[in-house]
DNA sequence: ATTGATAATGAGAATGATTATTATTTAGCG
DNA sequence: CGCTAAATAATAATCATTCTCATTATCAAT
């Protein structure tokens, strides 16, 4: 596979294997194409665009069309393996649920660079203000927008172009 | 103005002064298209699509643009006046600030409600998370999807279409 | 009141991410 | 192998939003 990509981690692998078991219950069939995806997909870390994991999906198999990428993903997403994100910047982003299923995530605005956070007393909160309100919470999205000021990354940015806003 | 639409409130009429201050500092012109917008935009409540608003300043005064009405927005949201939402039916929506300037939502995924809450410790604790990561926080997006089970507007729409998901 | 510089508008074209369509290919199974 | 349904690739369509550009309006200076 692509030089440049990493080795599946163990749960990457344990995901693919619930993704098979998950189509076969559904009568769904088993696709090169599928798992060329599968495989880039749970090598790259972050969270992903269509079009990033697209251009490396090329280079492994040209003939693989932008819509079997997206196909894909939204079963991922129906199978419960990945999760789709949307952090304003027009488009989805999927990642393989960290250790941390539920987290939060704070982005810079001046890098870009993603940080995420997870405590389990604003989850607790969260619960108790939703059963104030009679509401029953099936997920829940929690963006910072910032900036990472102390971070070298954004720092460097910054240092090359000081009049980012 | 269109008789459906209620009158100003105190905070709205502050709102509006404060974008013509706003506009006058940019050195750029007052028309009688954005007058029109903002009165009608301030007159109603809620989460409000660039559609809802469009179809209502239509019937105030027909030869006004879709554009103007993007533009005018957008500088409502510039000025400070006006905060953008996102909450996934694939278009923005706008609000006047409400009393409380940061507040999270939970959105009902089965009748579309919007429950609006804030909570101090919640803020707190987000300082604190994020101030572990040496992250400055601009503003937030928390939004909780679920069901507002036990509301009667749900409980209706789920007895017509008790197949909803 | 007139003018001139420039901002604003309106109509429609363009954009860009995503989804739908359809003819063709492929997987799974007896 | 041969059938049937699912999957694919290529491409067109969708739809919210943004852009273009010719025309009009604002406003400060005259
Ligand atoms: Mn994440
Ligand atoms: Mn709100
Ligand atoms: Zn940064
Ligand atoms: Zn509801």
């Amino acid at each position: 596979m692509s030089k440049k990509l990493g080795k599946l981690s163990e749960i990457s692998e344990e995901k693919i294997r619930n993704f098979h078991e998950y189509t076969r219950l559904q009568g769904l069939k088993t696709t090169k194409q599928r798992g060329t995806i599968l495989d880039v997909f749970f090598r790259m870390k972050g969270h992903i665009s269509v079009e990033e994991l697209y251009d490396i999906v090329k280079t492994v198999n040209p003939r693989i069309g932008y819509a079997t990428v997206y196909r894909t993903l939204h079963l991922l997403v129906d199978s419960g393996q990945v999760e789709e994100r949307r952090f304003g910047d027009g488009m989805s982003r999927y990642e393989g649920h960290s250790e941390v299923e539920r987290h939060g995530h704070m982005i810079c605005e001046e890098c870009g660079q993603i940080l995420e956070f997870f405590n389990e007393e604003l989850e607790t909160l969260q619960i108790k203000l939703a059963d104030e309100l009679e509401f029953d919470i099936h997920y829940h999205r929690h963006e910072l927008f910032g900036s990472c000021m102390d971070k070298s990354s954004c720092a460097k940015r910054r240092k090359k172009n000081p009049k980012l806003k």
